[in-house]
DNA sequence: ATTGTTTTATGATTTAAATCATAAAGTGGA
DNA sequence: TCCACTTTATGATTTAAATCATAAAACAAT
């Protein structure tokens, strides 16, 4: 998004983080732009009694949790890194001096965030007003544009375990499986050798 | 949010949208960026079977329908008034020229989106993991802060029908109903004349 | 004033997804 | 290679919310 040499002259540092290691968690206020080098990071909550709801999977490139950042507001979500990953981080000061220098970054800034409130209003709906089987197919046709899925002979692969695909659609990881199943009895999908292809 | 002054410079109307009139369809390609002067919009989705989710809603100098607008893509909501209302609207060209021309415009922005991106996250971990009374509670504390709820001396009147608060959240108006009485019997909110206090 | 529509309300019944239980297959680390 | 853990899988049972039915109160329009 912001390339690695800007984000440098900034002050940014690289910062390695271990597979389930906390980036930054639910209710502390921001003090960092974060963006990703290599590796894989979940923004998730988990509620009462423990269960996890993955708001977002961010990838190379890819930056997150600004909205609490230039709101002030504490983080509604916790990051998680879901493999060993290398993220950039730049103190807020300089992330603020850096956009007021370069307004082509607004644009980009606005341009991401237009994203992210784009996939959460069509999984918004989804998830309150339609079944399974129609919750995950929507899930997956996104993921294919927005999501680095690749593809081969067989279609897209679904890079995405049952129990990811329940946590972002909060579903339970046992619906999945069975939406799933079913979902390929329709020829919508195939699930070759357990994974799933579209 | 911008200002009205400004959006008349770069050449916006003011146009008036009576009751239920749509200001813009699902589907379709955004032209223009929107402003409300007066009244009520809510953005919604309807799904297979007729269900209605309400997005968002707006009122009085708020803008909505932008994130498509960035991104050129169709609108994935609806966008209704749901009182007669006053719209400024600035054909896309216009407006990107004022947000050039106006660098601190991008700011507001960005803290616009981030907002709602705020509440995106808040309501799909509720929606998705927690029971009836806790959405209810988390959208109307939300609304408290956010929406212009007025408060006097019952406390912040829930300016929000009870069909309007299952759309918002995903339940049934009956579950809404019921919800809400048992949480008045819990003390944590009011009903007098049938509208809800907290 | 009367009529039609919306909103709030309650009880009975249904149902889809969650839960519970159990297990096989696959994966990773010591 | 063995052990622990994760992932996928399936059947039986439970349950919370949806659905269905009905109605009173409130409000809006003529």
């Amino acid at each position: 998004m912001i390339t690695t040499e800007l984000l440098e002259k900034h002050g940014a540092l690289k910062k390695m983080f271990a597979k389930n290691e906390t980036i930054f968690g639910e209710g502390n206020l921001p003090s960092h732009y974060y963006q990703i080098v290599s590796g894989e990071v979940k923004m998730c909550n988990y509620n009462d009694d423990g269960r996890e709801f993955i708001q977002g999977i961010f990838y190379k490139d890819q930056s997150f949790g600004e909205p609490p950042l230039f709101l002030n507001q504490n983080y509604p979500a916790n990051a998680i890194a879901v493999e060993g990953s290398e993220v950039l981080i730049l103190p807020k000061n300089n992330f603020m001096k850096l956009l007021e220098e370069n307004p082509a970054v607004s644009i980009k800034i606005i341009e991401h965030l237009a994203q992210r409130l784009y996939y959460k209003s069509v999984m918004a709906v989804e998830i309150s007003t339609q079944e399974p089987e129609h919750r995950i197919l929507k899930l997956i046709d996104h993921g294919i544009v927005y999501f680095n899925f690749k593809k081969d002979e067989n279609g897209h692969l679904i890079n995405f375990t049952r129990q990811q695909i329940g946590d972002l659609t909060g579903l339970r990881v046992e619906t999945v499986i069975r939406a799933i199943k079913s979902l390929e009895k329709k020829g919508v999908l195939k699930i070759i050798d357990r994974k799933v292809y579209r």
